[in-house]
RNA sequence: GGGCGAUUAGCUCAGUUGGUUAGAGCGCUACGUUGACAUCGUAGAGGUCACAAGUUCGAGUCUUGUAUCGCCCA
């Protein structure tokens, strides 16, 4: 079984995902029965969704943090669903049934159309979900769950019939956001107000003692349902007017002029419609003054019967017809061109039209409360924490939550009307009685819930609750939610406050907010502008290892980040520098057999340094992914794994290797593990192409018999390894090492410079000074690297310049490379002038930091750093000033 | 109006207890195909860390202010 040249993604990801499934290893059961508990539950996705970069982002964080609980020996649980979507899945199942069968909602009735939905979601409902799997996302399937399905609907039914026992919920009649379009009311949270270009009315209010008023408005259409015009009790301007009565445009209904500190003197003429009927602002300013409240609009944004002559007409049709009439009558002053803020549904964008109707609330307040408290006390953490700040302003201004919705798909309100004495039956069960009266006259009311009711249910609903199940008792409160940020009222704080209410828990103790994926030049993704990059397509080209990595080191937490596809394709390189590092390693084990097993395990500098690397870069990682800072951890392994293993250590390896015996038995073990807890260390990151290349790896060592395996033994797959835990650190080799690495770097750079040919071999003489032992055993190590002639090395404590040299000196280790006759000497001098300037430059910066106050209150360690860098400078200086000397005094040929 | 974020190499971004010549990927330049990898290697060019003041022995990092861009709430 050889490895390929080339990791192959498309032959990989599928295969590994399905048998990891089958092997039940996306199950908590696949530990042990007293393993604690870490939960994720998925932030549902919409049943109706396409995936996208949010989803992709969403789930390689997840999947990491699921991953790396897992190896760490958690009974780890991710569990996976989807919401029902409400108003999104009606609309496409309307659609869906006027497209094909060419009826109506109307036509059709509520209950074939229910039929049709759930038709609908039996065949498309695990649409999104398909995708998710595509993303190598490790969740428990067989405890997904939806919305809408029988568990669900039960907790959605428990958690209204208390919240209505408790009084927090209340119908009403209000002003709430109506979407004409959808013929729905929507919450705050799903519209959006957007500066756009506009027109600002003016005319004169007429008065019933004659004379006028001037006002100003947005919307004419809205004058006919004023109740009132009202201007600052301060406004010397209209001072008189205050007490007096004007009369509606077009209708002659009588309202008063009002006085109130709200109106802003400065904007528009500085009196103001009061329309309580169709704005928040007039709505309140309404109910302050006991102004009546007049609704002027059908459902469908057509004006009613107190629209007078306008009944039937559309809202904006209605507003060019009322001006012209008004201007007619020789009420108009002008029209200015403004910018405006004007609100649209977030679905269709529609422009919403604050409407009064009869709507069933939550008071959520006192949740708010609770959820305020539990982010002050440190239960629940927000990460990054700045974004507690956006919590407790909303969470501090928390407004009544309409959560009845004119639809059909949905959970519908569990409250049943009594047709004789009006009072509600609120109950767990559906009564076939009124409460009140005992009537049998009772009907369910049509509305249904908003969407999002069920959803911040959604941490515990999915575990069983209101049944006390098993599984509530073991990963409830759930460890993490992890969400977009734009998402943290929808669902964390409803899920919040929710958890804290029902549960007398908190959901879940850590939320981590990710931020917005957008497009490379930072432009928000969208459908309109054309620059969506889909998931599925960049998988398809590149890997779901690359596209992962790149969205989990691209950025920092809760900050957006813009996608590259050069890195994207970058990190697919790198799955092939791991693949091959590994590749590299099997097609090695044959340099030695069992038999080469030491007693002892003696380390060679270069294994000591790479173990060193090693152990502090898995406790780096580890530090950091406990603080959240999965970007950073991945750049510092990926940077461990290329910069350091597969760079040196694999080079060096091959040095090692050569004579077989012990040393090759030793360097194969170190292979085997730094490349095996790198592996590890990745796996929640890049799960395909480190699942891939591990089975490789312990096929090829199982095969080889020699006997290099884990200390726990091999386990079955890389998914449920250990997580890798730091080993000894050898301080003073690693140091001597990176000694040697410098070395290497600078004699490469000579060569380069020079132009000696990269294949020649050439001589070197090498001072070691203290070094001499340590180097003595990295002779071969640093010929090989270095393209040095080990015959031709003069390697001594204090060797003799020879003529005509370069010098390289390390800080103590000089290094003349006799380059006679491939070296321009007029050259080297040149270079050895700039080279003291710079030391000279140096030991000048350094000493005079040793001189400031520096030197007496920087901490000890701190300075003796600086110390020994100025020795070593002042050594360089030495070494590089006699050399120039020796030219200078003509000692040596062509100086 | 209130709040938050960003501003670091040509581009996209790191740099989280302040430690002293600032890093990566891509791009660019020059070499190179030596048996893991050209989805590669070696060497190199490229930055007064937006600006100003301050704290400190020491500031990309902390404080204050300014500018520009973006987001959220009202």
């Amino acid at each position: 079984m050889d490895m390929p040249k080339a990791y192959d993604f498309s032959q990989t990801e599928e295969r590994l995902y399905q048998w990891w499934q089958d092997n039940g290893w996306f199950k908590p059961e696949a530990r042990p029965q007293d393993a604690k508990a870490f939960t994720i539950s998925i932030p549902p996705p919409n049943v109706t969704g396409e995936l996208h970069m949010g989803h992709a982002m969403f789930v390689a964080l997840e999947d990491l943090m699921i991953r790396r609980a897992r190896m760490q020996g958690y009974a780890a649980l991710w569990v996976p669903g989807v919401d029902h979507a409400g108003i999104a899945t009606q609309l496409q199942v309307a659609n869906m049934l006027l497209r094909t069968e060419g009826v109506t909602l109307e036509e059709i009735g509520r209950e074939k159309f229910l039929e049709h939905a759930w038709a609908w979601k039996e065949k498309y409902g695990s649409h999104i979900t398909r995708q998710i799997r595509r993303l190598g996302a490790s969740c428990d399937w067989d405890r997904e769950r939806f919305t809408l399905d029988e568990g669900l609907s039960r907790a959605v039914r428990e958690a209204f019939v208390r919240m209505y026992q408790m009084g927090l919920i209340y119908q009403a009649e209000y002003l709430v956001n109506w979407s004409p379009g959808l013929q729905t009311a929507v919450s705050d949270l799903e519209v959006e107000t957007a500066d756009e270009s506009g027109h600002m009315y003016y005319f004169n209010y007429p008065m019933k003692e004659g004379g006028s008023i001037p006002v100003a408005t947005t919307r004419p259409e809205t004058i006919l349902g004023d109740t009132a015009v009202a201007v600052h009790p301060d406004d010397e301007r209209f001072r008189d007017y205050i007490g007096k009565t004007c009369l509606v445009p077009m209708l002659n209904r009588e309202i008063p002029i009002i006085a109130d500190e709200y109106v802003d003197m400065a904007f528009g003429t500085g009196a103001l419609k009061i329309t309580p009927g169709h704005d928040p602002n007039d709505f309140a300013i309404g109910k302050k003054h006991g102004l009546p409240i007049i609704n002027i609009m059908n459902k469908d944004a057509t004006l009613n019967e107190n629209g007078g002559g306008y009944a039937g007409q559309d809202r904006f049709v209605c507003r060019k017809n009322i001006w012209a009439d008004m201007k007619k009558a020789g009420m108009v002053v002008k029209v200015e061109n403004i910018t405006h803020a004007v609100p649209r549904s977030q679905r269709g964008g529609e422009i919403i039209e604050p409407l009064v109707s009869r709507q069933w609330f939550v008071d959520a307040e006192p949740m708010a409360k609770l959820g305020l408290a539990a982010v002050h006390s440190g239960r629940i953490r927000i990460v990054p924490d700045r974004f507690e700040k956006v919590w407790d302003n909303w969470l501090d201004n928390i407004q009544p939550w309409c959560i009845s919705r004119q639809l059909w798909w949905g959970h519908r309100i569990p409250v049943w009307h009594c047709a004789d004495c009006g009072g509600h039956t609120v109950e767990r069960e559906d009564p076939d009685r009124c409460t009140h009266c005992g009537s049998a006259s009772i009907t369910q009311d049509p509305d249904v819930l908003d969407t999002w009711f069920s959803s911040g249910l959604w941490p515990f609903s999915t575990l069983g609750w209101p049944e006390q199940t098993a599984d509530l008792q073991r990963f409830y409160p759930t460890d993490v939610m992890e969400t977009g940020y734009d998402i943290l009222f929808f669902w964390v704080a409803r899920m919040v406050m929710s958890g804290l209410l029902y549960t007398n828990d908190i959901p879940f103790h850590t939320v981590y907010l990710h931020g917005l994926v957008r497009a490379e030049d930072g432009k928000k993704m969208s459908k309109s502008t054309g620059n969506v990059t889909d998931p599925l397509i960049v998988m398809g080209e590149y890997g779901t290892d690359a596209l992962r990595f790149t969205l989990l080191t691209g950025g920092t937490p809760g900050n957006d980040l813009n996608l590259s596809l050069d890195k994207v394709a970058s990190n697919r390189n790198f799955a092939n520098k791991i693949w091959n590092a590994a590749r590299f390693i099997t097609h090695s084990l044959g340099n030695a057999t069992a038999a080469d097993k030491p007693d002892e395990c003696v380390y060679a500098a270069a294994d000591k340094w790479i173990l060193t690397r090693l152990s502090e870069t898995i406790t780096a990682v580890d530090r950091l992914m406990d603080k959240y800072q999965y970007g950073e951890a991945g750049r510092q392994a990926y940077d461990f794994i290329w910069g350091d293993f597969a760079d040196w250590y694999v080079e060096l390896a091959k040095v090692q290797m050569r004579g077989g015996g012990a040393a090759a038995w030793v360097t194969l073990s170190v292979l085997r593990k730094v490349m095996d807890d790198s592996l590890r260390l990745l796996h929640p990151y890049i799960p395909f192409v480190t699942e891939e290349t591990w089975q490789q790896l312990k096929a090829a060592c199982v095969e080889s018999g020699i006997g290099i395996a884990p200390d726990e033994g091999w386990t079955d797959a890389l998914i449920i390894a250990d997580w890798p835990t730091a080993g000894e650190r050898y301080a003073a080799a690693a140091a001597d090492f990176e000694g040697l690495r410098d070395m290497v770097r600078g004699i490469r750079a000579a060569r380069a410079e020079n132009k000696v040919d990269p294949s020649k071999w050439i001589a070197a003489s090498i001072s070691a000074g203290d070094k001499f032992g340590f180097l003595t055993g990295q002779k071969a190590v640093l010929c090989t690297l270095a393209r040095l002639s080990v015959d031709e090395l003069i390697l001594e404590e204090t060797a003799v310049p020879p003529d005509s040299a370069v010098t390289l000196s390390f800080g103590g280790v000089v290094c003349y490379l006799p380059l006679a006759g491939m070296v321009n000497l007029g050259k080297e001098k040149a270079r050895l002038e700039k080279e003291l300037a710079n030391l000279e430059g140096q030991i000048v910066r350094v000493s005079k930091l040793l001189a400031s106050p520096f030197g007496k209150k920087a901490p000890a360690a701190v300075v003796q750093k600086e110390r020994d860098k100025l020795a070593g400078l002042e050594a360089d200086r030495e070494e590089v000033a006699g050399r120039l000397a020796l030219r200078q005094g003509g000692g040596i040929v062509n100086g």
